[in-house]
DNA sequence: GAATCGCATAAGTGTGTGCTTATGTGTAGT
DNA sequence: ACTACACATAAGCACACACTTATGCGATTC
């Protein structure tokens, strides 16, 4: 089941702030690890996870590997929140506007 | 923090399920149980969780507890996720269709 | 008011998970 | 070829987590 994955993969804090930094711009497994006091095992381990999810894929270059965002990740976790959107909160006026932004 | 809580909540399978259960209408612990394979304290205790992540709040009526979905959290996994609408899909029409709907 | 019911909590246990160190694999440079 | 580098994988370990049984607590019923 990828969806279990995907949620799986999200939550654990680590992998929140490797996927966060490579929203802000693809990068290979050893500038991911800059700034984040992690092993580079432990990186490749949670990078592993986050392809498992869909969360994120490699693109091989020489002997580096580019990690980028899947949006297929993304994507099954929009299609999951769809399905409750009869429960979003009407009320709160912030969200609203985000998700008109949401839809372009 | 929150936001690990909601993700937290929702990387197990069962509990998962019961939110699905109570987005189809709410429902008092016992009745969520029902052809669920799951026992009572265990089914209190997932409750528990899902209740710390605000995806469900409780509301009690005399001897009964009844639960219902909660919008905060599911409000909290769409301003999450909006922060990634670059990356979203263009390419899968269905999505996009969805999106649309999820704004109204 | 005693028994029953719906649910929460406590304590203990097996399994999963994220880390570590050590090692393997492939590529680039000299 | 030998070394250095980027990354993956293996194995072991400490801790978190989901379950169990047992018990507690408040509300209803008789």
């Amino acid at each position: 089941m990828i969806e279990h994955d995907i949620f799986r993969a999200l939550a654990d804090p680590t992998r929140r702030t490797i996927f966060e930094k490579l929203a802000n711009g693809s990068m290979n497994a050893s500038a991911l690890r800059e700034g984040m006091d992690i092993s580079q095992p432990a990186m490749s381990q949670h990078l592993a996870v986050l392809r498992a999810a869909r969360l994120v894929h490699e693109q091989k270059e020489g002997r580096f590997v580019n990690y980028e965002v899947d949006p297929n990740g993304l994507a099954l976790i929009a299609q999951w929140l769809a399905k409750y959107r009869a429960y979003w909160p009407a009320r709160i006026e912030d969200l609203k506007l985000l998700l008109k932004d949401m839809d372009q």
